[in-house]
DNA sequence: GCCACGTATTCCCTGAGGAGAATATGTCGG
DNA sequence: CCGACATATTCTCCTCAGGGAATACGTGGC
């Protein structure tokens, strides 16, 4: 069953929400990291795992990764991905990774610039390697 | 995440065709088991799983045990199964599924009765019990 | 060629979950 | 109380998935 790998890849908020914001438009990994605010492997694991199934795109520009949805989206998953958005609209994790999208990258990111380098310094986590 | 629960449920083609079997109505386990043709651990097992997620609840009757969607249904997975439905339509073992429900319900199982001991035999499995 | 940066992969550990066989539980009819 | 039936639970085995730390890889700048 082609709809049962759809439904494993959403059975983790992690993904969930990189998809959510992946519906927003294509995105690098550090800007992942930075809206999530999640550590690097965690988001690149799960990215590699959705890749592995289809489910977004990857492709280099530069040093960076850009990560997007398919041009050709099945119709299951078109359909649950949008149920998603149905679900996730008034939920505040989701809705905070959309406000923290908007303010890292007002437009969307051009290709070939990514304005990764330009902004929020990607900590590898929790560990407060910064203003120390 | 309530959500990510209900994508796990989702996340077997098992459940997903208990699940939308239950679209249809009430059912009791050894109707189940003729419609999946599965052994009978296994639809009881994923029944308990959907069961302990609230996704199914299950009442009594008599010897039977009679399952189906809940009363109340969550908006996300009332949106979810919905979805399910639409992506199911065309696949040949949910129609199949479907088919073999009318074949042995023509009407809705009355409560009380169940119909169970008229019909099908349920072997407990590919073992050819039966006929030897 | 070396370094810095962005990203991917590997390793290790832990826990969940699916399958089947065997067994237990609950319910009814006698 | 016993036996037949419907269903649930337990046990064992196996595979996969998630997390984090460390390390490898790819690219561009000097």
């Amino acid at each position: 069953m082609e709809l049962v790998r759809i439904y494993e890849c959403l059975c983790d908020v992690t993904r969930l929400r990189l998809l959510h914001v992946l519906g927003q438009g294509p995105l690098c990994v550090c800007h992942f990291q930075a809206v999530l605010d999640e550590p690097q492997v965690k988001i690149s694991k799960h990215l590699a795992y959705l890749r592995e199934r289809g489910l977004v795109e990857a492709t280099r520009e530069g040093k960076w990764m850009v990560y997007a949805l398919p041009a050709k989206v099945a119709p299951e998953l078109r359909a649950n991905l949008a149920c998603l958005q149905d679900c996730v609209r008034e939920n505040p994790v989701f809705r905070h990774d959309l406000a923290r999208l908007r303010r890292l990258a007002p437009q969307p990111p051009a290709a070939g610039s990514c304005g990764c380098g330009s902004m929020a310094r990607s900590r590898t986590r929790g560990t407060k390697t910064l203003s120390s």
